[in-house]
DNA sequence: TTGTCGGCGATTCGCCGACAA
DNA sequence: TTGTCGGCGAATCGCCGACAA
């Protein structure tokens, strides 16, 4: 209510020079004596980012022509906060000359993307099927399939990292808790690089920034000299080495966007008709606790992101986790915030001190690659404003397209001439009903994931069904034999082929000896191999050290914990 | 079934040189001659960690006298994996030449812990409170207060750790999500230096390993040149800096110990009598879904740990996965794997394939910190068998003590001269409760199903029987010989097979000892064996990999694991 | 105004044998 | 046998003004 002194701040995107450990931080000059006039006597800056983690930097001002130089303490930075050229640093100054400090990482194309989801179907044909379906009261979808990277850490090992697709929502426990509203996110990986890798995952863990990191290298353990190509030289077929030496462990941690200033972010208007449009028809409630200005001035780090995740409804948390990450501020220039006319003029959904989940775009990297700018667009998502990358030539999204999997079926009526979701209407998240709007509405939902995944030997691919709709093994085998061609191979022992599954301990069954409603239970995969895979087992093609290694895997860690203690 | 060579291999504690960036690693000559005998012609070794993960170290023979060396690559993988002298690194080589690479990190005392965590009441005084609340069905409490880590890492912040104390449970979403069984965790901080700083903690995301690193620094992103104190200046009152400058960012990542081998896994028997009281007293069920060789085959990272924490019963993920860690292997001299007897003298409880949990100790830093070593003492802790670290000396800890605040009340009541926590007793978890599932006991319970799982030797795929549509021993003997294509090979003890089962305490148990209906009741999963692989219960006749599999199984906490790996 | 370059001293990395525990 | 030391060359860090875009 009462209005702060305008801080002064200013946000500068990062030069080769800025990043290189051989040279500091050059700062602009009217950046410098507007943001730091009141500290540049000192021969040091001390500013605190989000976290409060002051950063001291020693300043100097010197050269031909002179000119302001962050040194000492800035290569630290850059290296800790994995900085790289491209990536924008700003200052701000309140009115008591503290400074604070924020990032932005830029977001890098990544090479070699697979074309897949790379869409085509235009915007207008997708608005022309949403508005019938509103008219119609009838269901519509919305699909989207963020990318997504996921950070393979562990205390012994080198920081790997993944991309993939996220393909869908299931259960987080289907067995151990049929009713829960905790998700997981199914996922498509981009490389296959660990056979048996999970396709289950975490909403928490995942990043849901989908351009990767340029190969431009700046984070900290590499090998100094390189020798003789030593790290480079790892046989093909190690999928790990394959994308490029050391490139995995190099990438930088580049997650999510912070403070991005890249985008027009006032130019919500030419959008204004589809913003409004969504936001009545996507305003499936969504509660959100936490201010996100308090919520990014704590420690917002794995433990922000807990609160982060659970200051939102745990049903949506698999869609909301997404995308954390606000998209903030403009910069490039010295500026006041109230020098941001869209900032106040924001909608109230917007500024309603409601996170901003900014989206990245799935194809976003598609056009960064064009070379192309693109806007951001806020769409109210719930109380949540959300926004979407378009092409800022196409005003609206080119490639939103139809198989984008994260589907959410929306069933509405209207309540008068207004479309209402919170009275009667139902919000499905891959067949899972989410609260609308009244938390406690359907307590009962059901909280199996639809679809069990059917896999024919190691195929990659698998496919899902539906044994909900089956009436038992007989409509299994019928259907399985549908959908793999193998009329009459199933159902025929003689033909060779075993159906097994894995059920929810993680133990391979042989379908059929379980009662169908409990094989539904507790069935999580089902697979088909010949025969003659089911004897040999699969064991035979790992090595003794693979299998140790699988041992060890599963004993890494800390056991030095500690005694129970009983007492009264 | 098929013996495996044994794998050549040794363990090395990281010296000082080992791990200083001056200098190599020093392999241990008749490691070196053992290990890589056949590799030593070759100037560089690759080996595969864990992730698989290929790590490349320039070998050389050099020194007066001569000696072998890990030079170039080394410094890279002790900076990777954040190595320290005190941890250990394990070698091992398969019988194709492959090298594997393993870390094992030592726990190291913390200093300056605080003293309130040191408790001094005796442990039998607490074993007969808990009799006699016991025999008096009266209720008892069982306080556990384990220290923990937590990481803080975000992409645009340089990596913090703190340690806390778990004080208690506390819902994740009273007010969102008011039903809710998923807990988070209370914790105390040891350090306030943020000063909003979150009380309420995810249990996935702390690392339940008490001990803390030493400040022996040894990680990458340093100031290299302490430039006048600059970030050491910062006015007190900062915590961040209070405690010496740049030790928070210093710290390694050092969360847990792998492979350790310091203690001696082998001394559970001691507390033989105390472990079966508390098997039975605390007996709340708790059910371990997953397969753990599955499981582990997995990548076992942040993603594993998901997995991990949600193959748990959510309920009690606050206390499970406080000790997910296990302690593994042997080291510092070359040998074969069996040349652990402690495997084979293993108490049934140690070695049934469940997770042991290992605590950490909150007082452990002061045992190491006075040189004494700690024995691990299992305790059944619901079918999960857990490890206490008691002073070798005191046979149990003495530090038990009454203002560990995580408290399981628990209400007993005795059905015939058994303690019985599966008819109608009740398990609070601070006042929440857990759900006392008694799978077998308890048929139409959700999570149950009809069928028993029966697994015949190694195989990797089981047969599910309805036990509820058999008679007797004998029915089921005619069922598991038709299943199994076994006709007359069960039933006659002269043919060499012989029916296990795993109980509900996941104990290896014969069948046909027990009364049918208390089999039934009891049974988790059916295992057949050959007489030989019965009878050598000494592990001799299996390979060197399930003998690890039955050392860590032991010594490993391991809360996805299921009772499949160990055979009697 | 500011991005990049080369210079160059300081620091660290990392390979070596010496030496001693 | 192996842990640590000092030596020392190579690589990198990081501060500087020059220069030009």
């Amino acid at each position: 209510s009462s209005v702060k002194r305008t801080p002064h701040m200013f946000c500068k995107t990062l030069t080769a020079s800025d990043t290189s450990t051989h040279r500091g931080f050059s700062v602009p000059r009217r950046a410098a004596e507007d943001c730091f006039a009141p500290l540049l006597y000192l021969d040091h800056l001390i500013a605190k980012d989000l976290h409060g983690v002051e950063w001291k930097f020693r300043h100097i001002y010197r050269g031909q022509p002179r000119r302001h130089l962050l040194t000492t303490g800035w290569s630290i930075f850059v290296s800790q906060k994995n900085l790289v050229s491209g990536d924008a640093v700003l200052f701000l100054r309140d009115e008591d000359g503290e400074l604070r400090l924020g990032i932005r990482r830029s977001a890098r194309p990544r090479n070699g993307l697979p074309d897949s989801i790379i869409e085509k179907n235009s915007c207008s044909n997708i608005l022309s099927l949403v508005a019938n379906a509103v008219s119609t009261k009838s269901m519509f979808h919305v699909f989207y399939s963020p990318r997504f990277r996921m950070r393979f850490e562990m205390e012994d090992s080198p920081e790997r990292r993944c991309a993939g697709v996220v393909t869908g929502v299931c259960d987080l426990e289907p067995y151990r808790w049929p009713n829960t509203k905790w998700r997981c996110l199914l996922v498509r990986w981009d490389e296959s690089f660990v056979s048996d890798h999970q396709e289950r995952v975490s909403p928490w863990e995942i990043d849901p920034s989908g351009s990767l990191p340029q190969l431009s290298i700046q984070s900290s353990p590499r090998p100094k000299r390189p020798w003789a190509g030593l790290l480079d030289t790892t046989p093909p077929g190690n999928p790990i080495t394959e994308r490029g030496g050391f490139l995995d462990f190099e990438e930088s941690v580049r997650p999510s966007k912070v403070l991005q200033g890249q985008e027009n972010i006032g130019s919500a208007s030419p959008l204004q008709g589809f913003d409004v449009m969504n936001r009545r028809i996507l305003d499936f409630a969504m509660q959100s606790h936490a201010n996100p200005i308090l919520l990014s001035s704590r420690v917002k780090d794995r433990f922000g992101e807990f609160v982060d995740a659970t200051s939102l409804d745990p049903a949506c948390s698999g869609v909301m986790n997404l995308d954390r990450f606000p998209r903030v501020l403009q910069g490039q220039e010295i500026c006041s915030l109230r020098s941001f006319p869209q900032i106040a003029g924001f909608s109230p959904a917007a500024t309603s001190g409601k996170p901003n989940l900014g989206y990245t775009d799935p194809f976003a990297y598609n056009q960064a690659n064009k070379s192309k700018k693109s806007s951001v667009y806020p769409i109210n998502f719930g109380g949540e404003t959300r926004k979407f990358l378009a092409q800022k030539e196409g005003g609206l999204p080119k490639n939103v397209t139809a198989d984008f999997p994260f589907k959410i079926d929306m069933m509405g009526k209207q309540k008068g001439g207004d479309f209402d979701m919170n009275a009667s209407s139902e919000c499905k998240l891959f067949g899972f009903s989410l609260p609308v709007e009244t938390p406690a509405a359907n307590p009962q939902s059901s909280s199996k994931r639809i679809c069990t995944k059917v896999h024919k030997q190691e195929s990659l691919v698998g496919i899902a069904i539906d044994l909900s709709r089956l009436n038992g093994y007989n409509d299994l085998l019928t259907e399985l034999e549908r959908l793999f061609n193998m009329e009459g191979l199933l159902r025929d022992p003689e033909k060779g082929w075993r159906i097994l599954y894995t059920d929810s301990e993680n133990d391979m069954m042989v379908v059929a000896d379980d009662p169908w409603h409990d094989f539904c239970n507790v069935v999580l995969k089902i697979h088909l191999y010949t025969k003659e895979e089911v004897e040999n087992g699969n064991n035979d093609n790992k090595s003794c050290l693979e299998q140790v290694a699988v041992l060890m895997e599963a004993s890494v860690s800390q056991p030095d914990s500690s005694p129970t203690v009983t007492r009264v």
